[in-house]
DNA sequence: TTAAAATAAGACAAAATTGTCCTGATATAA
DNA sequence: TTATATCAGGACAATTTTGTCTTATTTTAA
C-alpha cells in the first residue's frame, strides 16, 4: 500500500514527535536512523522531502538537526502527500489520466467510498495520538 | 495502491468477462492486450498468474486462448490476491513482520477499519457487477 | 504429416525504486 | 580561526518491478 519511503517517512515523524514529547531538543539523522532501524543516507532523503514539504524544520551545524515544524498536529495524510504525491489518495486506481465521477474506470465507484474512508482515517491520525499509542506502550516504530 | 500487474490484471479479467457475457468464445492475448493497450508479453506473463492461481483456464494449440474459470463468479480481492498475494490486504503497513492485533505497530488500529472495508469492498465486487458496468457503458477499462 | 496458431517458460533488458558514498556548506564551541 | 558535528545534494550502485525476446510445446485444420 505505502512505498517503502512512505513507511520510513511514517516511522521517522513518530520518532521526532515522541522525543520531542519527552525532551523538546532536536533529533539527528544518526540518532533516528538508529532509532527506526533504517538505512542512514536514505532516511537523510526522506527527511530532506519531509523538510521540502514543511512538516520538518531542519537546522545546519554543530548541535543541529531535525523538529516537528507545528509540533504535534500533523498527521498520516500529510506525511504520505509529502512522500508520494496525491498518487495513492486521488490518482486513477487502474492508472487511468482521465478517470473521474463522471468519466470513470470500472473500479472507481467500486472503491470509491473505501478510499474516501481510509482518507479519513489517515488525516485523523496526527502524530499526538500516535505518540501517545508510543508512549504508554501500546504500539511500536520499531521492532 | 495496486502494482502495475494488478492493474493489467484487472483489466485482463474485465474484458475476458464482458467478452464472454457477449460471447462465451475463448481470448487470446493478443485480442487482450489490444483491448485493454498493455504490453503483449507482459500480459501473457500475468495471464499465466491468473492461470496458475485458478482464476482463468487456458487452451493451448490453434483456437486456443483464455477463459474465466468460475465464469462471472470472481471478485477483486481474488484477482489482487492472485497477482500480488497477501501483501496489501493482510500485511502490515510499516513492514513489520510480527506486527499483530496483540502486538500493533504504530498505525495498526488507527488503520484497520478503512483496511477491513477496503478489503469487503473488493470482495463484494464481482466480474459480473463489473461487467454490467461495461455494458451499459457506464464505465470503461481502456481510455 | 505438416503448417499455422496458440500458450508456456526461461533468459534478457529497461525503468523505477531503494540504498550508498562522497563532497560541500553551515554552525558552534574551543 | 580552526576543528568538529551537522545537514544538503549530486553521482553512483543494488534491487525490484516492468517489459521484451526467443524457443519449446500443444492443438487443430488441411
Amino acid at each position: 500500500m505505502f512505498s517503502k519511503r512512505c513507511e520510513y517517512a511514517i516511522k521517522i515523524m513518530t520518532f521526532i514527535a515522541h522525543q520531542q514529547k519527552k525532551s523538546n531538543k532536536k533529533v539527528d539523522v544518526d540518532a533516528i536512523s538508529k532509532a527506526i532501524d533504517s538505512p542512514k543516507a536514505f532516511t537523510a532523503k526522506i527527511l530532506q522531502d519531509l523538510v521540502k514539504s514543511d512538516l520538518l524544520v531542519s537546522t545546519r551545524g554543530r548541535f543541529g538537526g531535525f523538529s516537528l515544524s507545528a509540533q504535534i498536529d500533523i498527521n498520516l495524510k500529510q506525511i504520505i502527500e509529502a512522500i508520494d504525491g496525491h498518487k495513492l489518495l486521488e490518482g486513477c486506481l487502474l492508472g487511468f489520466g482521465a478517470c473521474s465521477e463522471k468519466n470513470p474506470c470500472v473500479v472507481h465507484h467500486q472503491l470509491k467510498s473505501a478510499r474516501e474512508i481510509l482518507k479519513l482515517k489517515l488525516r485523523d491520525t496526527n502524530l499526538e495520538i500516535i505518540a501517545k499509542r508510543v508512549n504508554e506502550k501500546n504500539a511500536y516504530f520499531k521492532e
